[in-house]
DNA sequence: TATAAATATATATTATAACATATAACCTTC
DNA sequence: GAAGGTTATATGTTATAATATATATTTATA
């Protein structure tokens, strides 16, 4: 399954209402929910945005050069090799 | 304009491809790139992911709590707030 | 094991992204 | 101001998400 709909499933569950309740406050069928949280269907944009707001998220797009690191965060590892914000003095 | 479709303007931008070269890349035609960078479409997401991914770039879904957070990280911002990994005895 | 609640499947319709293609409108730069 | 490269508009077609609705299955609970 996609991922960005795993997390908006997971976090339904989390949130732990049903998907006819998400279904009335995006403005969807509970049908259609069904069928995007087993990725039978590639949703538009806004749909994908409606569903993660409802479900308090956001989607956002990132320079792949931050995405181990925000996912480190996220999934609230440790010890987070952040990338230095200046280098020492970097001469040949 | 929708801020994601924004980011990936950027990104084009900053990656010094044009239109033609995306679409070409992705599988649109570039009137469609055109389309979807005025916005005036309300875009799929495999179209986004696709996009995204030609661009460098990565989307995901976050909860809301850690928004901020990463946009500062993005934003190349210095001395970011962590949340504390721990709390020190957080006595009553 | 009934009953209910939640989720999945089915079908038909409507709206619109995606596609193909062409051309027009902008910009540079010579 | 012509030429080339880039972006925006236009039109018609096709594919499919969204809608509406109903019902079937599955899962939980009394």
């Amino acid at each position: 399954m996609d991922d960005l709909i795993k997390q908006l499933l997971d976090a339904r569950k989390k949130k732990g209402i049903t998907q006819s309740t998400l279904a009335r406050s995006v403005g969807l069928p509970q049908s259609h929910i069904s069928s995007i949280e087993q990725g039978k269907v590639d949703i538009r944009v806004s749909t994908l945005l409606e569903m993660a707001r409802i479900l308090d998220h956001e989607v956002v797009v990132i320079p792949r050069e931050h995405y181990s690191l925000l996912m480190a965060i996220i999934e609230g590892k440790k010890d987070i090799e952040l990338e230095p914000l200046w280098k020492p003095d970097e001469e040949d």
